[in-house]
RNA sequence: GCCCUGGUGGCGGAAUCGGUAGACGCGUCGGACUUAAAAUCCGGUUGGAGUUAAAUCCAGUGCCAGUUCAAGUCUGGCCCAGGGCACCA
């Protein structure tokens, strides 16, 4: 065995040999129990940087630590490979956005093997190939006929500068989340997924996902947005006609003073009056210029303008006018609000600024005021300088007067109900996800237009409906892909006469929302994926990624599991057990980017260490889920530990052997050695298997190999015994470090005669017995204070313990004239003398 | 404003159940080896008091209370940082 540690040459070769040996294929029948490992697989952006290897390397070990605990794994790898970058490169160089995509996707795959990762290669996906996006086309097409895609105007979040539509969750405080551009409103017929059938269901299977951490699901919550409370109809004075209210505080409907229309509300042109028509027209026009940000922006000061026309409050008979005013949103609820300014902040701004009356109906639940008089509202309102929101008991309110404001929400509603007024109502924030996009580099959307048919999608024989070649990317304002003599006509499936194709593509979150499930049966060309496969599969056991898709990427993949089970495709409801979501990698204390200029090239770090440093320091600063601070010192460091773990063993070589028997009675220097390496074998598989606290995994490694270290100093000479245990020391410790620093435990391994691939090993296992010292370290407080220590044998009783304690020189001065008023005995660790 | 997560040395962080606070590493200081450097090895490193040196003592896990023989850990009330949502009625 060589006296130096070379990972490049070690690495280089076992990448080669375990390729050429299949060593991490996966087989779909075996009688192990399987494990799904996944890491969000990457977009080929052109090289891996640090985050990448963080995410690969922690499901890397998590799912070569199960392979070792007898699981069969599937730990597979893909590509998100459509979208917008690929194009814009294409229309910067010139070249084919496929081209660049496959040189892209060719050097990361490069870099991922000198990572040293154990994926199944055989089952890759590549989102942006036919035969991957052909299935894509496939489940949109089973989705429209189920009514779950669907085309309609509305007024959609438009980005110029990438010259497309975005989802919801794609605009980030009013800008577009890849460019930053602020985003606009636009007027567009767009293909939307029907995701609010699922709002109800996605918002309560939260609660099944026991895996997850509370942070992403609250997001998820928020973002679903559930409000339970009631529709209220109003009856327009001057026309009859009826404005429908959404509110969650139908408790305070006798202290509505006006009533709010957004100005992009239908009917707001017949609920104005002639004399007020020119100055409700200016306002709209005015709040179509604003753009979100400023309209949404927190400080502005709320404005409005009187409609002219009034209503009748059903429970009081009191009339009251309606206003447009734009803290009225047209896309929540029915776009108009009740005023209620003693008891909403905003309606209370409003009233203030443009003097409307404010009436109070809620005050606190107490009977009695600061003075010792009972509470009347008339007493209340001239101290409300702000509304009154917390919970309290009912005033002017007719019947309702003295009812718990909560109950009276239902009270109300009831009544509402009954006199054909109004309903219970739950109300969500989640919208419809919009999927169309007008860019080039995405899988069309499989539908044709006929003047006569209308819509028609593409029969799923005529699948994949492929991207055209012939198009040009050097045009703006429109998508290359109209540009094409050969995509847009065809003929109508219906009725063979001229048709049109549709232009648009997907969204690159509708490929992503279903590849975990193709890679239970990747190279099917039937169907998507076998029922039978992606059932035994799924759902994927942990899939570690960034945070960055807790709303995105995971809902819209919950989404589409529970779409697919109601067509019918797969059999669960929930696609990831487990999820972790690990920290972003920082230098000096910021996110890594180019534009910082703080990036580290793992290209570079392969090259001067290798890459079973760079997964051993990935792994090594802090927990999974924290962000991670880079330190080129701190690589250093690794790298010095794996040459120590490397001279260890090959000043030791000739001593070691991998079929060692340890004698049942040791030496004790020999017994204690041994109950530390049991001691670290169920350290770190507990670590392990308990939210994959790497770092204190690798801080164990260390402590071992300084155990070891420690033991071997002390001797000159080794017996038969000393050479047995140093092996059962050092093959226990390269396969523990097996899962991490794969190449360097591998080449160990053969150094020392193993056959086969440390690999396919098992993991070792501990004797609860021996993973403890023989001795234990008994502490003596007084009065809760460490005072002593004292060497004790673990067989002591507790009386013993006791007496030990007080035989100690140090306790007996502390205690001397004092009253031992109790002590507490704590078996095998500790006594407590209190005294007074 | 609401929600989530977190707050421990110079730094990253450790501490199953409430039971030795600061594991392990980085940095740093001192020493060994060397002509020298690198590499390697050994030792110190929470703060304060104390001592030639040690022993030893006191304080200490964001703040204030509480429970307990014992609190980083449990309870109540705050403060701060990061993240999410937000004129959502």
């Amino acid at each position: 065995m060589k006296d130096a540690y070379f990972p490049q040459e070690i690495e280089k070769k076992w990448q080669k040999i375990w390729e050429e040996k299949d060593v991490f294929k996966t087989p779909d029948n075996s009688d192990k129990p399987k494990y799904y490992a996944l890491s969000m697989f990457p977009y080929p952006s052109g090289k891996l940087h640090m985050g990448h290897v963080r995410n690969y390397t922690i499901t890397d070990v998590i799912a070569r630590f199960k392979k070792m605990n007898g699981y069969n794994v599937l730990h597979p790898m893909g590509w998100d490979s459509f979208g917008l970058p690929a194009e814009n490169a294409a229309m910067k160089h010139g070249a084919n956005p496929e081209t660049w995509t496959d040189e892209n996707i060719a050097y990361m795959t490069k870099q991922l093997k000198m990572l040293g990762l154990s994926y199944d290669w055989d089952r890759e996906v590549t989102t942006c190939k036919p035969d991957y996006y052909k299935w894509t086309q496939w489940l949109f097409l089973q989705l429209y006929k189920k009514g779950l895609a669907y085309k309609k105007e509305a007024a959609v979040n438009w980005c110029e500068e990438c010259g497309t539509v975005l989802a919801n969750e794609q605009v980030i405080d009013g800008k577009c989340w890849r460019c930053d551009h602020v985003v606009e409103k636009k007027y567009l017929s767009q293909w939307f997924l029907k995701i609010t059938d699922y709002a109800e269901v996605l918002l309560e299977d939260l609660d099944k996902l026991t895996g997850w951490g509370d942070n992403v699901k609250t997001m998820q919550a928020n973002w679903i947005g559930k409000s339970q409370g009631a529709i209220l109809k109003f009856k327009v004075v001057e026309n009859g006609l009826e404005v429908p209210v959404y509110t969650t505080r139908p408790d305070t409907v006798h202290g509505i003073t006006y009533l709010v229309v957004a100005p992009e509300y239908k009917d707001i042109e017949k609920l104005t009056t002639p004399e007020n028509k020119e100055a409700v027209e200016a306002y709209r026009a005015n709040a179509r210029k604003m753009t979100e940000i400023e309209r949404l922006s927190n400080d502005r000061v709320k404005t409005g303008v009187p409609l002219g026309t009034h209503c009748i409050n059903p429970f009081t008979g009191e009339k009251f006018p309606l206003w447009t005013a734009d803290y009225a949103l047209v896309e929540y609820g029915t776009g108009a609000v009740m005023a209620v300014p003693a008891h909403d902040t905003r309606d209370f701004d409003f009233a203030k600024k443009y003097n409307l009356p404010i009436k109070v109906v809620i005050i606190p639940d107490t009977t009695k005021d600061d003075n010792g008089l009972p509470y009347c509202p008339t007493a209340f309102l001239p101290s409300l300088t702000e509304a009154y929101t917390e919970p309290g008991v009912l005033v002017n309110s007719n019947e309702f007067d003295g009812m718990n404001n909560e109950d009276a929400k239902k009270a109300i509603t009831q009544k509402a109900v009954d006199g054909g007024f109004g309903e219970f109502k739950t109300q969500y924030r989640l919208r419809d996800w919009l999927v169309s996009r007008q860019r080039y580099w995405g899988a069309p959307i499989p539908v044709v237009y006929c003047d006569k048919c209308g819509i028609q999608p593409v029969p799923e024989d005529q699948l994949p409906v492929l991207l055209p070649k012939d198009v040009d990317f050097s045009v703006v304002g429109k998508s290359p892909i109209t540009t094409s003599k050969t995509f847009i006509n065809t003929t109508c499936p219906c009725c063979g006469g001229p048709a049109r194709r549709e232009t648009d593509t997907m969204d690159t979150f509708v490929c992503s929302s279903w590849y975990y499930l193709r890679y239970s049966d990747a190279k099917n060309d039937k169907m998507p994926f076998s029922k039978d496969k992606v059932n035994k599969w799924l759902p994927v056991d942990q899939y570690v990624g960034g945070i960055e898709h807790a709303i995105l990427h995971l809902l819209y993949s919950r989404f589409f599991t529970k779409a697919l089970r109601d067509l019918g495709l797969l059999d669960f409801d929930e696609p990831f057990k487990n999820l972790l979501t690990q920290g972003m990698v920082l230098k000096d204390g910021s996110k890594m980017s180019k534009s910082k200029g703080n990036t580290v090239d793992p290209d570079e770090i392969f090259e001067n260490y290798g890459a079973d440093t760079a997964r051993l320091f990935i792994l090594s600063d802090s927990p999974p889920a924290r962000d991670f601070d880079w330190s080129d010192a701190g690589v250093e460091g690794c790298y010095k530990f794996l040459n120590r773990v490397w001279r260890l063993i090959s000043s030791n070589a000739d001593d070691i052997s991998l079929a060692y028997t340890l004698p049942s009675v040791l030496k004790k220097e020999n017994d204690d050695m041994v109950r530390l390496v049991h001691i670290a074998i169920k350290g770190i598989t507990n670590d392990i298997s308990n939210d994959f606290q790497f770092n204190t995994v690798i801080s164990k490694y260390r402590e071992l190999v300084n155990a070891i270290y420690d033991w071997r100093g002390k001797k000159t000479q080794l017996d038969e015994e000393d050479k047995a245990v140093l092996s059962f020391a050092i093959v226990s410790l390269i396969k523990l470090m097996s899962p991490v620093a794969v190449h360097l435990t591998e080449e160990v391994w053969h150094e020392l005669g193993g056959e086969g691939s440390i690999h396919d090993v098992d993991w070792p296992e501990w004797d609860e017995n021996l993973a403890k010292a023989s001795s234990i370290t008994l502490v003596v407080q007084v009065n809760g204070k460490v005072k002593d220590k004292i060497e004790a044998d673990e067989a002591l009783s507790e009386d013993e313990l006791k007496a030990l304690a007080l035989s100690s020189e140090k306790i007996k001065e502390l205690t001397e004239g004092k009253t031992i008023v109790k002590t507490i005995v704590v078996p095998k660790k500790l006594v407590n003398i209190v005294v007074k």
